[in-house]
DNA sequence: AACCTCTACGAAAACGGTTTCGTGTTAAAA
DNA sequence: TTTTAACACGAAACCGTTTTCGTAGAGGTT
C-alpha cells in the first residue's frame, strides 16, 4: 500500500504549518481565503484523505460498532445484520462483524478483540454454548469497562443491559392458537433443548395456548430436538405410530417444520388435511416448500434496526447515562399459507 | 465508555517512563526482572489492554480486511463471508462488512470509507448497478493508491486485480448436459440480463452444451428475467402455450428454479416426468422444495476461503509484488435430486 | 586511576491528525 | 502618535503506543 499523502506533506510542500493546513481544509475563518484556496487545490490534486486511524485515536471514537453473532449462514441473522447495517449507516457508523460459531471460546475472543478500542459499542447474540454453560463473566467485564452493548435475540436475564428480543412466547401462543382454531386436537411441538431461550419461550407460548383452551399438555407430543444427532430421525419417531399421530405440528424453526412436512408426506399423509404444520421464522424455505408453510414471522430486519438504535443512543448520550436499561420486544405475526389451510387448486393454462 | 488504563497511567503510578512500561510488558531483556514483575502485576491488576487504535496507527496496519457485497440476505454470499471470516481469523485478521445493496453510489461510498486506512485490503463483489453502468473508476483509484483488493463472484475484465470466480460457464454446461442426458429435447434457460456476468457465463455454458450436442439454440426458450417486474409472471409466459412447452428448464438461481417448478405444478405438470428442472445455487430452498431440486453447487465457502487467502498473500508480500494477478476458478458440481430424476416413492410406517 | 562494558532505564521521535493558545503584522480607533 | 482590535498563521500539546538512541551508574580490567 503506497503511503498516502498526509497533512505534513502538504504543509512542507506549501511552506506552511500543519495546523494551517488542517484549519484550511475545514474552512476555518482563521485562514485567509487565498491560503485556503491554495491548500485545498493542492490537497484535492493529490487526492488527500485524512487518515481515519489518526482521527479515531484523537477523537476517541471509531464510528464503528461491532456485531457478534453465532453464525451468518442463517436467514434470520442476515436479516438482522441488514437492519443493523442500515441504521448504523444512516447514523454515520460502520459495522464490524465477528462470528462465534456458537462457541463460547470464540465469543470470548471476539469480545476481547473488539473491546480493545476498535469499536464504540457492541451488538451481541449469545452463542448456544455460552447459554448452556451459563458463563457470562465476559459480559460482566464489558459492563465494568463501561463498554456500551446490547443483546439481541439470544439474551440472558443474568446480564444487565439493553435487550431486543422477538416476542417468542407470543409467537408460540399465536401459532398454537391458530392450530386450535382450525380444529387441531393433538398438537405436537418440535422445539430445541431448554437452554436455548428462544425455544423455551416458544414452548411457554404453546403451553399457555393449550391451557387457555383447557387442553392437557401431553409431553409425548413435545420433542426437544438434539442437533448433535439426525434431525429427521428424531421427528420420525413422532410420526411413527399411526394411532398416536398428531393432527397439528408447531415447529420452532423452518427446518424442523419443513422436515416434518417432508416426512409426513412420505408417509402418505396430507397437509393440512391430516396434519397441519406451522413454523417459526423469517426464511425462504417456508415460501417454496410444498405446501407453502404457514409461519410466525419474526421481523429480523426490524430487530436489527431497533438494536442498533438502542446501542447508538446509549453511545451518544454517554455521561447522562444511568437511565434504566431498555428491553424491546419485537412482536410477531402469523403468515398463513397452505400448510394450515385448504389449498385452492388452480390448474389452468390461462 | 470509561477511559481505560493506559501505559502512561501505569508509568506515572509506578514512577517509571512509558518506554520502560512498554518494554516490560513485552518481556524485554532491557528491563530488570524486578521492575518487570512489578509492572506486569500492576497492569494485570488493572486489566491493562493496549489500545488497538494506537497500535494500528503506529504499525500502519490494522489487521482488518474489508468486505463489500451487494447484499447479505443471500445464502451464497453469507457462505462466502463465512469462508472469508474463517480464513481471515486463522491468519489473525478481522473483517469489516459493508453492503452496497446493488447500488453504485453505496459501493463507491463504502470503498472510500474503507480505503481511508481502516483496513489493510478489500474483498469486493461488484454491485449490479455498477456492472450495468460499467463505471469502474473507483477500482482504478484503488489500484492507483496501491490498496490491495480482490474481486470475487461478480467481477469485471476491465479491472486488473486478483479474482476468484465460480466456474459459471462450466456449471451451465454441466447442468444443460445433464438435462440432455436424461432425455430432454426442449431445454429452456431462465437467466438474468446480460450485464450480470455470472448469468452470462452460465448462458454460455448452456449454449455450448446444446451446440456440442448438435441442438439448435432457440431464443424463445431463453428468458432473461428482469427483476424490476414480477418474476413469476415472466416465467409463466414460458409455460403458457401447451404445445410449445419445454421439457427441461435450467434456471440460473434457485428462486427462478423453484418458482418455475411451482408454476409448472400449478398447471398440473409433473416434475421431472413432464418437465425436469435444475437450478444453480448453494441454497436451502432446493433441498426443501417439492420435489427436491437438482442444482449446480457453487461452494461459496470455498470461494470465501480462497479469496481471503489471495488477499492476505498480496497484503503480506508487500514490496516484492508485481507478480501477476491470479484468477482462481472454483469448480462446481452437480447435486442431483428428484427434480431431474425418477422419484422413489416410499410410503412407509416402518 | 583511567578505561571499558554492561545493565537498566529515560528522552524523544514517530504514526497523522486536531485544537488551544500565543504572537507578529496591519489597520482602525482614540 | 499611541492603543487596540482583527487577522493570519505557527508552536506545541495531545491521542496511546513503539522503538531508537543516549546515558548514568555499577562493576570489571589493566
Amino acid at each position: 500500500m503506497k503511503s498516502k499523502i498526509t497533512i505534513k506533506d502538504i504543509a512542507k510542500e506549501l511552506g506552511v504549518s500543519t495546523s494551517t493546513v488542517s484549519k484550511a481544509l475545514k474552512d476555518s475563518h482563521e485562514i485567509s481565503e487565498e491560503t485556503r484556496k491554495k491548500i485545498k487545490a493542492f490537497a484535492n490534486f493529490y487526492h488527500y484523505k485524512p487518515n481515519s486511524l489518526a482521527l479515531k485515536l484523537r477523537n476517541k471514537k471509531t464510528m464503528v460498532i461491532g456485531i457478534i453473532i453465532p453464525e451468518i449462514v442463517h436467514h434470520f441473522f442476515s436479516r438482522v445484520i441488514s437492519g443493523i447495517e442500515k441504521t448504523a449507516n444512516e447514523r454515520g457508523y460502520n459495522v464490524m462483524i465477528c462470528l462465534s460459531n456458537e462457541s463460547y471460546n470464540k465469543e470470548l475472543l471476539n469480545i476481547n478483540m473488539l473491546a480493545d478500542g476498535s469499536v464504540d459499542g457492541l451488538l451481541i447474540s449469545i452463542a448456544k454454548e455460552t447459554l448452556e454453560k451459563k458463563e457470562f463473566n465476559h459480559f460482566k467485564e464489558l459492563i465494568n469497562d463501561e463498554i456500551p452493548f446490547v443483546l439481541f435475540d439470544r439474551v440472558s436475564d443474568e446480564i444487565a443491559c439493553d435487550k431486543v428480543l422477538v416476542d417468542d412466547a407470543g409467537g408460540g401462543y399465536k401459532a398454537t392458537n391458530h392450530l386450535i382454531d382450525i380444529g387441531c386436537k393433538r398438537i405436537a411441538l418440535l422445539t430445541t433443548p431448554d437452554h436455548v431461550n428462544v425455544g423455551t419461550q416458544r414452548r411457554l407460548g404453546y403451553i399457555r395456548a393449550l391451557e387457555e383452551n383447557n387442553r392437557k399438555v401431553n409431553n409425548d407430543l413435545i420433542i426437544k430436538i438434539n442437533e448433535s444427532f439426525d434431525i429427521a430421525e428424531q421427528i420420525k419417531k413422532l410420526l411413527n405410530s399411526p394411532d398416536k399421530l398428531p393432527d397439528g405440528i408447531f415447529a420452532v424453526n423452518e427446518i424442523y417444520a419443513a422436515t416434518a412436512m417432508k416426512i409426513a408426506r412420505e408417509k402418505g399423509l396430507n397437509i393440512p388435511e391430516d396434519i397441519a404444520v406451522i413454523g417459526f421464522t423469517d426464511g425462504l424455505i417456508s415460501e417454496f416448500s410444498t405446501p407453502p408453510l404457514s409461519t410466525v414471522a419474526q421481523h429480523g430486519f426490524t430487530m436489527g434496526e431497533q438494536a442498533a438504535d438502542l446501542l447508538l443512543n446509549r453511545i451518544q448520550k454517554k455521561e447522562n447515562a444511568e437511565n434504566d436499561f431498555e428491553r424491546k420486544v419485537i412482536s410477531t405475526n402469523l403468515k398463513i399459507r397452505n400448510s394450515t389451510q385448504k389449498i385452492h387448486k388452480k390448474v389452468t393454462f390461462n
